[in-house]
DNA sequence: GCAAAAGTGTTAATAGTACACCCATGT
DNA sequence: ACATGGGTGTACTATTAACACTTTTGC
C-alpha cells in the first residue's frame, strides 16, 4: 500500500492509462470453433483482424463494458445469460504504439448467432474459423489474447458444464459432443461420452418427452436442457496426446 | 475496435484510470497456510489489513509492478523464479471511495519468507493464518481477491506441479504433502500421495544420493526436487466433499 | 439395402481408496 | 520401549478406454 499513500492519489501524478476490454466470442458453426473477428479500417493494423473490443467507460466495471460490447458486435437482443468470462489482462506498455491501454480480456461463448454485421463503422465483422489458418497475424497482441482464451475455454470444459453454454436451451448429445470436439480438435467416442454425460449428476438432464430430433441422417436423438451443476467430479479429461506433459 | 477509432485515442477523452497491482502472497509456515498482509495506516479503512500493491508505473507492464512489489513486500532479493500468476482484474467504479482505480490482482507463491517488516512507511505487515480468521474484513475489495487467489491456487494443485512452488529446492514429500493439506484444508492419506506423486512422470525427481533429511522425529525422508513437468496427467483430485456439486 | 448417427453392452486396463504393516529415528 | 512420520503391500472399488453390436432414420 505504500504506493497508494505516498502520492495521495493525485489523479495526475502518473500518465494515464486508457482501459480497454477486448472480447473473443466464440461459436460453433458446422462442428467447428468460430471467432468473431472486425477489420481494422485504420492504423496501426490497418486491414488487419482484430478482437471486437472498445473503452470502459467512467462509470462502468470492465465487465459490464464487455457485456456491452458483446451486445453491440453480435447484434445479439439479449447478452444476458451468456457465459462471458475475464482471461486476463494485458499490460505490456507497448502494446499499442499509439498510449499506455491496457486491457481486460474476456472469453465469451454464444450459441447459434446472428451473421455478423460491420459495426456502424466501415470495419467489417466476420465469424471466422479458429485455427492457424487465414486470419492471422492478428492485429496488437491479439493472436496470443485469443490462443490465451481458447485455452481457457479448452481447459474449462474438462471440469466444468461449460460445454452447455455453446448449445441452445434444448440440445442433443452428439451436439453436445461436437462442442467438446471442436473446442479440443480430438474426437471422443460417443458411447463413452454418453455415459460420461449422463451419468453425471447435474450436468444435463433429459427432456422427458417422447420429443426427439432428426439432425439429418441417422437415428433420432433424445434432446437435454443444461442442468444446475457446474462443476463436474470426476472431471471429463480430454484424450491424452503427446503435447501434454505427462 | 469502434471505441479505439472514434475517439482517436485522446488521452483526456476519459477520466484517467489509475491502475494497480494487488499481491495475495501465500506461504506455508508450521503447515498452515498464511498470507502476507499489510496494516494501512491511513483513511479509508485506516487500522484495517490490506493486500500489499502499489500503482503500476508508466513504462512498466502489471506482471513488472507485481514482482517490484513483490520483492519490495517480501523483502526478498531475488523474486525472480517465483511463481507469480495473475488471477483476475477488479475494476467496480466504487470499489475505491476515491477515484477510479483499476486493480489487477496477483497470486503469489513463497518458500520460507524472511520475516515481514513493515515497508518504508509506518505500515506494519505481516504474515497471517489465511481462512476466516483475525484478519477480516480487509481494506477495499481484498477480502474477494484474497479468496478468488485462494480459490485459483487450490484448484491449480490439482491439475498442475504448483505445490512444489511453495517448498524449498529440496524437499520431502511428506513437506510436499504438507502443501495441499494446508491449501486444501483436508488431509490426504500419506501412502496414496506418495503413490501418486512418484508415479506421476515429471512431477518430481528424487535426489539419487543417500541424501535424507530429519524432520525432527520419525524415519529420515527421502529428499526430492521439482521435476520439468507442469502439467499432471491424471491431475490429482482433493478428496471430494460435501460442498462440491457432484 | 446401405450409410450414418443414436444408443446399449461388455471387457480389460487404469486409477483411486482404505487400510494393515514394517522401518528408522528421537526421546 | 514407544511415539512419530517414512515407506511398502494389498485388496477393493470406481472410472476410463476400446470396441462390438443393435436401433432407427434418410437416401
Amino acid at each position: 500500500m505504500q504506493g497508494y499513500d505516498k502520492h495521495a492519489y493525485d489523479k495526475h501524478a502518473y500518465e494515464p492509462f486508457a482501459v480497454t476490454v477486448d472480447l473473443a466470442v466464440f461459436t460453433i458453426r458446422d462442428g467447428a470453433l468460430h471467432v468473431l473477428l472486425v477489420e481494422r479500417g485504420q492504423e496501426p493494423y490497418a486491414g488487419r483482424w482484430a478482437l471486437p473490443g472498445g473503452f470502459v467507460l467512467p462509470d462502468e466495471s470492465a465487465e459490464s463494458a464487455a457485456q456491452r460490447e458483446l451486445a453491440e458486435e453480435t447484434g445479439l437482443a439479449d447478452v444476458t445469460g451468456l457465459h462471458l468470462e475475464q482471461v486476463r489482462t494485458y499490460s505490456e506498455p507497448d502494446r499499442d504504439p499509439r498510449m499506455r491501454v491496457v486491457s481486460v480480456a474476456f472469453a465469451a461463448l454464444v450459441a447459434d448467432p446472428p451473421e455478423a454485421r460491420g459495426g456502424g463503422d466501415a470495419a467489417r465483422a466476420a465469424w471466422l474459423p479458429y485455427g492457424p489458418g487465414a486470419h492471422r497475424p492478428l492485429a496488437f497482441d491479439h493472436d496470443r489474447i485469443l490462443a490465451d482464451a481458447h485455452h481457457r475455454i479448452g481447459a474449462k470444459l474438462e471440469y466444468t458444464s461449460l460445454a452447455t453454454a455453446f448449445c441452445a436451451p434444448e440440445f442433443t448429445l452428439g451436439e453436445l459432443r461436437g462442442v467438446y470436439e471442436a473446442v479440443w480438435g480430438a474426437e471422443l467416442d460417443p458411447a463413452n461420452f454418453r455415459r460420461k454425460v449422463v451419468g453425471t449428476p447435474g450436468l444435463v438432464e433429459a427432456i422427458p418427452g417422447a420429443a426427439r430430433l432428426t439432425g439429418g441422417r441417422g437415428k433420432p436423438a433424445a434432446l437435454f436442457r443444461a442442468g444446475t451443476a457446474t462443476a463436474l467430479h470426476p472431471p471429463l479429461l480430454r484424450p491424452a496426446s503427446e503435447g501434454r506433459s505427462a
